[in-house]
DNA sequence: CCAATTTAGATTGGCGTCAAACTATTTTGC
DNA sequence: GCAAAATAGTTTGACGCCAATCTAAATTGG
């Protein structure tokens, strides 16, 4: 393979790297990668101060739409492991906005619920999600959005789901 | 009582309720997080034995192909943090597949060299790669493949880039 | 019925990542 | 030319995640 020697002689601080990147744009893993890192970006930008992450609002979205739904569940569900649903539950129930009960089938399982305080909370932060999504969709027109979730959801996940 | 295998006999732990997923479906995050998770498990598993990961993976891909590239503009490239790089590098040093070397013109910066043995061993990478490709993608048509990788790129990603 | 197995949640340890702070060096600006 | 600011790499600390392990409880199977 040629090499290229980087002849540019610029001022450092005009000193645009442009590095070849070899054969990565040619994975779809790494533009996938780049995808879910602006995503997450924008979604850490926008709940950070609410204190929420993906997971910890997935979680309570989960636990409104399934009252009772246990930690392994949840955990199954969401792809966490059951060990990381812990403090996940624990973050949410120390601020008050779920609640762990005792299960009525089950004395090993936590049944949660949301309290009053979490659904207020959840109602602001759907709000909050649609005008990200709007934010990081903004060049796409719901036809190339739905295309686009069409083919994500046909990447192989056997091992998923 | 005659023993027979019936399927429909599953353990406790496949009593799955099917949870009501709520509005998680509609956020194109969401289905981004969960190709994600997919695309790296089945990376994970093809590189395990090697010791690599999409990252580490990367950054050798980026060395060979811009020979003498100091960490930080690696570290620019592909999106993670110079603290982050140093460990990365460590551990690729240590292995002896890249090497630290003089930069001719900073005294700050290090010049990074894949060695024969990285060259060697990331040839054999990147057939894993393809394979590893082909499978995720195994339900893609090359159009299909290229329409994806087009829309991944317009997600928005101002803050990047 | 009851011992063995499985399951749920929790604890601990390890790994990967980022952010802040530190040192050495380079670049900037007066 | 030189002091101030910026930059490169590193170290340290925090956090999120997974895997292994532990305890209590439920389920299974003889």
């Amino acid at each position: 393979m040629a090499r290229k020697p980087d002849l540019r002689v610029v001022p450092a601080a005009a000193r645009e790297p442009t590095l070849d990147l070899g054969i990565l744009p040619n994975q779809v893993g790494y533009h996938l990668r780049l995808a879910q890192i602006a995503v997450f970006e924008d979604f850490a930008e926008t709940f950070h101060d609410h204190g929420m992450s993906p997971g910890r609002f997935g979680v309570m979205v989960l636990i409104e739409a399934n009252p009772g739904v246990s930690q392994g569940q949840l955990a199954q569900a969401i792809h966490l492991d059951r060990s990381t649903m812990v403090s996940v539950i624990d973050y949410l129930e120390g601020r008050d906005l779920v609640v762990r009960k005792a299960s009525a089938t089950d004395r090993r399982t936590n049944a949660l619920w949301i309290t009053p305080k979490g659904a207020e909370l959840l109602a602001d932060l759907k709000k909050l999600v649609e005008q990200h999504e709007e934010r990081i969709l903004a060049d796409l027109s719901a036809e190339e959005r739905a295309q686009l979730v069409q083919l994500l959801n046909r990447v192989k996940r056997q091992n998923l789901l």
